[in-house]
RNA sequence: GCCCGGGUGGCGGAAUGGCAGACGCACUGGACUUAAAAUCCGGUGGCCGAAAGGCCGUGCGGGUUCAAAUCCCGCCCCGGGCACCA
């Protein structure tokens, strides 16, 4: 008789609700906070790769409540935005349906999985009592100095028609087109994250332990701090100052040009009376209207003119001419670079190019010093400071340090720290997203939107086809309002936020989802704070995942966070990966099943399961066959839950064979509380370890995600008591107990089933603490100890575990083989590690 | 180019200095069956051997150690991140 799924795992869905079995306290005694980046809701069709990534939480979920934990486990919507709104459009459908019916489908979805989610505490981005909150934390970043506006070149999405922000741009595309991204003169809307560069890379200390290292590297990398000196080059004949960053001061004396980037601020200025000005102002316009793949490509010859004007040295006064050059990046450190092309490849090459002298300043610490003429790339390399004036003979550590010093003491610069992290922008051009809660007044220029006037609500409009502007410029309604200060006419800010903004802080409403007065009372939130476990994907490591601890330490600075950090641990999980047949002819999916008889010659693939690729396995036709819990077991028996695994129906099929013969295992024999008996035969002390060592194992293992071995401990489990069931008797009755709680974080359905069902338990199997090793047991009560001659195995012998060293060795002398080996020699030498090897050396 | 991961049977994987290949898939022998499926019991890294046992074996080459898949050095391959960041 096979496990009846579909009958069962009903019953316990319906059950639960009913009991309300995983509702989280306001105030927890010992908490875990468990969470799951929060999807979009694409939809009720949700694949079996989104299964994997819920399941997870849930096992952890399951895995605290039953070691005694109040759990929070809560789940919401993220349906503002881009992703939400190009399906809507592609679709047809306004925003708003679109969402709240997409929300209504993924939630079914979730909800047919027996989640173990608390559903009282659900949000959605995109609804007022969410949104309304979302604009006080603007409101809240322009009060601490945090959100500016700004005008200047920003990142263009030609095919979203929106800006995006850098964290979006991914090698030169759209994140979510992936059309090449463009620059545009724009003012907009800013937060300040660099302000807050410094936290953000020392605070990933607290994570060390708790993040995957290769997200920490990447944050890391992303904030990309930089020591180094800033130079400050007069300009000749001007009240002007030419501003870099370098973190080669040693090289200074060997400036001969210096570049600014095409987005330079100062640039116009500079150029006003020059008799360049209009063949800079040229090559400005084409340098800016170059996607940034093209541009940032280091194959591409270097290009630049002259703008006509020269800057001096700050020590020697000479006169070095500035060019504009577009490969200086207009974002990172001043924007203007000063040019060493005997030390730096980039202005080695532009130098040539443009037919710049060539000066050597550094000479290696063993070797002669470069000749200009015939260098054929730059030298650079650390070592000893030449041609420099007071500085010569310096080695370049000691040289950056004292030129440094120099220029602060001549009000010329100094030692200072870059960050690759850029502000980051938050306007979009588009609809479906938190309006900005600013006014603009001609008198009274940008007015906050009073906190009782909250939430400024987003329009219904009919035609939300992002143009290049946003679509609720076209809404008078909306655009035409009073100015809070003046009472005057004024316009509304027709700008939304990024949806980032949503998502950097939603972790803090779950524990207070429904206040309508404040963002969250501190004493809720701070009751579940930090988040103990956050699941996701590795593709948020240098978004989602910066924004959000980016806020947390603001709303710690405003004092209604207590952690500096949000996310105490941080687990990726894998994707799940199918193989699939393409046609290159037809140019689509040939499903398995045609596969050999299709006329033209197919590629087989094996890639991400994702709904555009068409190689998906919906979760429902899987559960429907073989039930959720097998499901489980299936994705996450197939490897290491943090490694991509390929969904197999092979491996599916396993699944069910272990869930089927655990089930039989209870439907073939009774259940019985007999106590243990005081004297277990040898057979039941065996068993009665074993069940102890997996005991031990498995919450081991749950607790490291290491999911695969301990189902592999289970099947053990199994396997030794369908080995035992003729026997029988209080031992095999209570491992037979024990497992349905072991079992129960990972087929928790089964294991509710057996609990109240077969065991005749009244109360729910979760609300059970998982069972704790007997030490006593723990170890077998004899072991067998392989013997080496020589680092080579030559005999096992099986000995009482407290066999010393010296009767170990006796016997394993006595053993034939090891003698043979020895050849009658003495050993040399003798390492014995208890219980585990014994190595001869002779 | 730079920085991280990783490479183990036919396959997914286990073992983080101490019996390599746990657990499962596939394959295979047997039991049950009129038969098949399902299920149950057994076998299964390669080579030699009737067996006992031996030799080889964790990408390649070297090293450290009584002992290396595991640590160190060099190389090859695969995956990921960053990429004109001055």
């Amino acid at each position: 008789m096979n496990y009846p799924a579909n009958e069962i795992e009903r019953k316990w869905r319906a059950r639960w609700r009913e009991e309300g079995l995983f509702r989280a306290p306001d105030h927890p005694r010992k908490k875990y906070y468990v969470l799951e980046m929060y999807p979009y809701p694409s939809g009720r069709d949700l694949h079996m790769g989104h299964m994997k990534n819920y399941v997870i939480g849930d096992v952890i979920a399951r895995l605290k409540r039953m070691e005694g934990y109040d759990v929070l486990y809560p789940m919401g919507w993220d349906s503002f935005g881009l992703p939400a709104e190009n399906a809507a459009i592609q679709h047809g459908v306004h925003p708003e349906k679109w969402a709240e019916e997409n929300i209504a489908g993924y939630k079914e979805s979730l909800m047919n999985l027996g989640q173990s989610y608390d559903w009282e505490r659900e949000i959605a981005t995109s609804r007022p009592d969410y949104y309304r909150w979302n604009q006080w934390l603007f409101l809240l970043l322009l009060k601490r100095g945090l959100a500016y506006r700004k005008g200047g070149f920003v990142n263009w999405c030609p095919s979203c028609n929106t800006v995006l922000a850098n964290e979006q741009v991914i090698e030169g595309k759209c994140e979510r087109c992936h059309s090449p991204v463009t620059k545009r003169k724009l003012v907009q809307w800013f937060f300040r994250i660099t302000a807050y560069a410094e936290r953000l890379l020392k605070d990933l200390e607290l994570l060390r332990d708790g993040w995957p290292p290769h997200i920490l590297k990447q944050q890391e990398d992303w904030i990309g701090r930089s020591e180094g000196t800033e130079i400050i080059f007069p300009v000749e004949g001007k009240d002007l100052r030419i501003s870099v960053f370098t973190t080669r001061a040693d090289t200074l004396f060997g400036v001969t040009f210096m570049t600014v980037a095409p987005e330079w601020e100062g640039l116009d200025e500079l150029v006003s009376r020059s008799p360049e000005r209009a063949r800079v102002e040229d090559y400005v316009k084409e340098a800016l209207s170059r996607s940034e793949i093209e541009r940032a490509s280091t194959e591409r010859p270097k290009t630049g003119v002259f703008t006509g004007i020269y800057a001096l040295h700050p020590f020697t006064r000479e006169r070095i001419p500035v060019f504009v050059g577009d490969y200086v990046l207009g974002g990172y450190g001043t924007g203007a670079v000063m040019g060493v092309p005997a030390h730096d490849q980039r202005d080695f090459e532009f130098a040539k190019k443009m037919g710049l002298p060539i000066r050597v300043v550094i000479k290696p610490l063993d070797g002669p010093e470069p000749s200009p003429e015939t260098m054929d790339r730059a030298y650079e390399e650390p070592g000893i400071m030449v041609n420099s004036g007071e500085f010569s003979m310096l080695s370049t550590s000691e040289g950056i340090r004292r030129v440094s010093e120099a220029l602060a003491r001549m009000g010329l610069g100094g030692q200072t720290v870059a960050y690759r992290l850029r502000d980051w922008l938050i306007s979009r051009q588009r609809y479906w997203g938190t309006p900005i809660p600013v006014i603009h007044c001609e008198n009274c220029g940008i007015v906050p939107v009073p906190e009782e006037d909250l939430p400024v609500l987003l329009p219904k409009v009919e035609d939300y086809i992002p143009k290049g502007r946003s679509p609720l410029e076209n809404s008078e309604e909306f655009m035409n309002t009073t100015c809070p200060k003046c009472k005057g006419p004024a316009k509304r800010d027709p700008d939304t936020m990024d949806t980032f903004v949503d998502s950097s802080w939603y972790y803090l409403r779950y524990p207070d989802p429904k206040n309508d007065k404040a963002i969250f009372d501190p004493a809720k939130t701070n009751a579940w704070l930090p988040v103990d476990q956050y699941i996701g994907g590795a593709e948020h490591a240098t978004k989602h995942l910066i924004y959000a601890r980016f806020i947390h330490k603001v709303l710690q600075d405003e004092g209604l966070v207590k952690t500096p950090e949000p996310f105490l641990r941080l687990f990726n999980q894998g994707l799940v990966l199918k193989r699939f047949f393409w046609c290159p002819v037809c140019l689509r999916v040939v499903p398995d099943a045609e596969a050999n008889a299709h006329p033209h010659p197919t590629e087989e693939k094996l890639e991400m399961m994702s709904k555009s690729r068409g190689n998906t396995v919906p979760i429902s036709s899987f559960t429907e066959k073989y039930g959720v819990d097998i499901g489980r077991i299936a994705l996450l028996f197939a490897g290491p839950a943090d490694k991509e695994m390929e969904w197999t129906e092979a491996g599916a099929e396993g699944a069910r064979r272990f869930i089927n013969r655990l089930w039989r295992l209870y439907q073939e024999n009774p259940a019985s509380k007999e106590p243990l008996p005081e004297n277990m035969d040898q057979a039941e002390r065996e068993l009665y370890s074993l069940l102890q060592r997996t005991i031990k194992a498995v919450r081991d293992d749950l607790s490291r995600f290491s999911f695969n071995t301990a189902i592999a401990r289970l099947m053990e489990l199994v396997n030794a008591l369908y080995a035992f069931e003729k026997k029988g008797g209080p031992v095999f009755s209570k491992a037979l107990r024990d497992t349905i709680l072991l079992i129960a974080p990972l087929a928790p359905h089964l294991a509710e089933e057996l609990w109240r069902g077969w065991a005749g338990e009244t109360e729910s199997v979760f609300r059970k603490n998982l069972p704790e090793p007997d030490e006593r047991y723990l170890v077998e009560e004899t072991v067998i100890i392989p013997v080496q001659v020589n680092g080579k195995l030559r005999a096992r012998i099986e000995v009482p575990v407290s066999t010393s060293q010296d009767e170990v060795l006796q016997r394993a002398l006595s053993e034939e083989n090891v003698a043979r080996y020895l050849e009658g020699k003495e050993p040399r030498r003798v390492v014995y590690v208890p219980g585990r090897t014994l190595n001869i050396v002779v």
